[in-house]
DNA sequence: AAAAATCGTTTCGGAGCCGTATCATTTCAG
DNA sequence: CTGAAATGATACGGCTCCGAAACGATTTTT
């Protein structure tokens, strides 16, 4: 079935699905973090630096800082290219993907406390 | 009718909205403020800074600060309680209402691509 | 083999946000 | 009328993030 969203509806979803956050979260992702993050677990590999900078029309360093605190966050992890050691490939990790689901769940969640 | 939404298309949803705020967007607004400003547009007044503070369980400082950046930014409104001087009101402003719409709008967009 | 190009990281100065503690103003209680 | 309570703002030191520029490592080109 077609997700029918209407505006009301939208803006009380996004509302609650940060409230949420906020409130459990004493650190929150920045909406670059959180953009970084998904397309690595939605989109197929490879992923490099350069790939995401390109992607989210941002410059390299902001990538590099990304992964440097999500990697310590351990939501995400770096691997060398062995094919081309220049490039750097970002993988997921177990922590990540539960992060990511925990993500979905409370999305899905807030969806469905929404009034008719 | 509800509004039934997978956790595959929940992520699809956040990715896809957060992408759109980050290209477009030079400066996001943080999980926070956004919450502050959609709480101030969708439940009924008044909005004091202690009121937003508890509710978000957030200290006055963060409040007052959001306040200060935000209506920089016009999308929200301090005033003065004019029956007890103490307490500021938030309101809303035309550019945030502009705000508040855009962010509704891309948010049902984004739901409407989504695939079944 | 040398030079150029590519890729990710680091450095730099600057700006924003954080929590704690403190402050000024206003209201209320005795 | 005076001292306590309540409210929001400010000062402070610390942390994270930012863009631009420079850098080291690796690959490709000449």
């Amino acid at each position: 079935m077609a997700v029918d969203l209407r505006p009301s509806q939208a803006l009380k979803l996004l509302h609650d699905f940060n409230y949420e956050m906020v409130r459990d979260d004493d650190r929150d992702l920045t909406a670059r973090q959180v953009t970084i993050l998904l397309t690595v677990y939605l989109d197929p590999p490879p992923h490099t630096v350069r790939g995401l900078a390109a992607k989210l029309n941002v410059t390299k360093p902001v990538i590099t800082r990304a992964l440097d605190t999500m990697g310590r966050m351990e939501l995400l992890q770096r691997r060398r290219d062995p094919a081309d050691r220049r490039n750097v490939l970002v993988q997921r990790t177990v922590k990540g993907a539960l992060y990511v689901e925990r993500l979905a769940d409370l999305m899905v969640a807030k969806s469905k406390a929404l009034p008719l």
